[in-house]
DNA sequence: TGTACATCAGTGAACGCGCGTTCACTGATGTAC
DNA sequence: TGTACATCAGTGAACGCGCGTTCACTGATGTAC
């Protein structure tokens, strides 16, 4: 039964919001397109009306959980004065709530392993969201602009990778690994080899 | 034909070798045992006389990975003075020659997200792996010892995350991302949100 | 030390299973007149 | 606006394939005497 326009374009939401929480949750190959279809309450065989390949999905999905991961980090940074914007990303980035919601949070520390075994087209996709994410970050930031930029990448490169390690670690050492990089001096700006004050 | 005790410890140490490479090369879900037994020279018959399963390989495979690292990082770190330490392992880790080498490469930058994802036997084996890291980092450093640790474990998150996020993405954006990490101020200790002098 | 036998490392076929993708089919939607 | 027909969204069976694991078998190694 062909369905409408309408009842297509709904269809092709829930696939792609549906796609965007597994493939973080259960990474590329540990999603099938019968488990995206299924939780997007349709069919296995319908999926090609949809998008030409697994690939093509996963495409769509990265674009999609960069777009809400966007959102969650505009809002989180909305009302803090420029010179919070780093620990205070850096503190919800790496807080327990984002840390536990893998299918939720943000794609870069759920799926660049995954990403980099991907085709160029996949790659190219996920760079532009991660220069989303730092230009989010550094348009919160004062300084000249190209310094706000290695600001911002410093930063998230610290608290994505931090998070990664702490998800793929025993509790104790995640706890050691995200202790440091929130702890009172968690510092993304100071020179390396430097001694804290 | 039964092989000797030997025999037997070197097809062990070879496929633990060839699991090291493939696993970081390919992903855990990517690896297939007869993959890496015939990268040992074995047929995939006889994996089950040396591991009760691919998990138990996984772990073994982890183990000899962050081995590799540590020495590479020892190696790296032996001649630098210590207030050197940190922007040293920074642009050795960030270096095209182990970016490039996902298969030689550090366990975390190509592993962390399969890990997450596997049981907690495998979680322990690889915190220990960030522990040791860490911990040689530290070692190569001076001030009071908790905040050596801190540093290193900042330090580190911040390699880890600028790798996985460049490998993940298009050139152009991996080039923004390693430059931010290895610029002339690349900074793990600053506090943030303080500006670079 | 020599002999007889038990052990077991490695082989390659086979297993059941889930995967991405294709396909014939259905019937409601969209379109041409 | 009404009618006749073409389109195509969604269904569910089927495809070929590679996976982790099991198994009967082999013959050299290890061991008991």
């Amino acid at each position: 039964m062909r369905q409408s326009r309408e009842a297509k374009a709904e269809t092709h939401q829930a696939i792609v919001a549906a796609a965007a929480r597994r493939f973080r949750e259960r990474g590329i190959e540990g999603t099938s397109v019968g488990d995206v279809m299924q939780a997007a309450n349709r069919t296995h065989g319908g999926f090609y009306r949809h998008f030409e390949s697994k690939d093509d999905l996963l495409i769509a999905a990265l674009g999609r959980a960069f777009e809400e991961m966007l959102g969650v980090l505009d809002q989180g940074l909305a009302e803090l004065p420029s010179q919070h914007a780093l620990d205070g990303f850096m503190r919800r980035y790496t807080g327990p709530e984002l840390v536990q919601d893998v299918a939720g949070g943000c794609p870069v520390a759920a799926l660049s392993n995954d990403v980099l075994r991907s085709t160029e087209a996949v790659k190219a996709e996920f760079g532009r969201g991660v220069r989303a994410m730092i230009a989010t970050l550094a348009a919160h930031l004062d300084g000249p602009e190209a310094e706000r930029e290695a600001r911002a990448a410093r930063t998230f490169a610290m608290a994505a990778g931090a998070v990664m390690m702490a998800r793929a670690s025993d509790p104790e050492t995640a706890g050691i690994v995200l202790g440091a990089v929130r702890a009172e001096a968690p510092g993304t700006d100071r020179r390396i080899g430097d001694h804290p004050a």
